[in-house]
DNA sequence: GTCTATACTGCGATAGAC
DNA sequence: GTCTATCGCAGTATAGAC
């Protein structure tokens, strides 16, 4: 039983070293530009301890997905525990991805900048994953509750995340002289004016 | 003079059908999921010739990556004849992109969804490309004259142009129900509400 | 200049010893 | 479970006839 836990664990442990080189590898030359030799070398772990881990490179990729997509969720969701204004909840966001952003910003660029359905054909388009299904469904509440203008939904949450997304992959492009959080009040500002009630 | 002539006519048909093919191949599929032997299948044009007038691969990407860039900047520059009001140029650009967007998507794929910098290494990342920086200056020119409100440049920029450019990509992921243009005046106006002085 | 046929490389994935 | 060695193949790019 012990022995059972420990090998699981030292289990995870391997595809987490895996899934660490392939965000290294991925977020800095794509999915496509990186072999699975490019792993094994970045990892230390051979190949047919890779394919023991994962059924082929694809599966890597997805796992890697699945994992922030994760982190975002439990992200967005501690938020809304925390906070039951939309306007606040919103800030948070926004406040988090930024955050994010300059501690990990490989994770941001593997999930903002990649074009996952390229190579994994059955994965929804960014805008349908669940992380930016709760920004929309947020501002819905938002307009429910009249702290947000009535205006059609998608509008809203354009408005709301959109530049701050953008903002993001400037960021990730090293295009931005300040870091991010600097611009974050002056931002939010201009960007909540222009949909609160 | 007129042979040669009539041979580089027929040269530009050629790298043009080309061109055409990959550009519909590379917005589908991606780059690197498409290869020359599609883009001979697709184009009608063999192997042999598609070298004779490109250098390779790469080169395809470059030439309709400059076709495209070159494209966006004589649009941009018609609206800077047209129109002297800083409000005007910035609404005429978000109307140019969402209507190109709407006639060929495929261009609209490939210049906004495709990390370039994936496989042309000395490409600039989007933000910095001409159009790009012609949305920077119009938005910058605007602040001087007192159009638009005094803040961080970039912040600007993102809260004029960045939510258009979000929905383009919704657009483009077809997950809007509407068409972009029935949504524009909504977005229009609270776009620039939020940056007006 | 355009074609077909093919050489070459490097990758994803597997086999099989330990 | 982990390793090394290797297979098979897809894909870029070239050679050389026409």
């Amino acid at each position: 039983m012990i022995a059972s836990s420990a090998m699981s664990v030292r289990r995870l442990q391997i595809r987490e070293i895996v899934l660490n080189s392939a965000l290294y590898l991925f977020s800095q030359k794509g999915y496509f530009s990186t072999s699975i030799p490019d792993i094994v070398c970045h990892s230390g772990v051979s190949t047919g301890s890779i394919y023991h881990h994962f059924a082929d490179k694809q599966d890597i990729a997805r796992a890697l997905y699945d994992r922030h997509v994760t982190q975002m969720e439990v992200m967005f969701d501690d938020i809304e525990q925390q906070h039951g204004q939309v306007e606040v909840r919103c800030r948070e966001i926004i406040l988090a991805l930024f955050e994010l952003t300059e501690k990990e910003p490989m994770v941001m660029a593997y999930m903002l900048r990649t074009r996952h359905q390229e190579f994994m054909p059955d994965v929804a388009p960014v805008c349908s994953s669940r992380p930016f299904q709760h920004m929309r469904d947020v501002v819905l509440k938002g307009m429910n509750e009249g702290e947000i203008r009535q205006m059609d939904v998608m509008v809203a949450t354009v408005c709301v995340f959109g530049g701050a997304l953008e903002f993001i992959q400037f960021h990730l492009d090293g295009i931005l002289e300040k870091p991010l959080s600097e611009c974050f009040d002056e931002l939010w500002r201009h960007v909540w004016a222009s949909v609160k009630a």
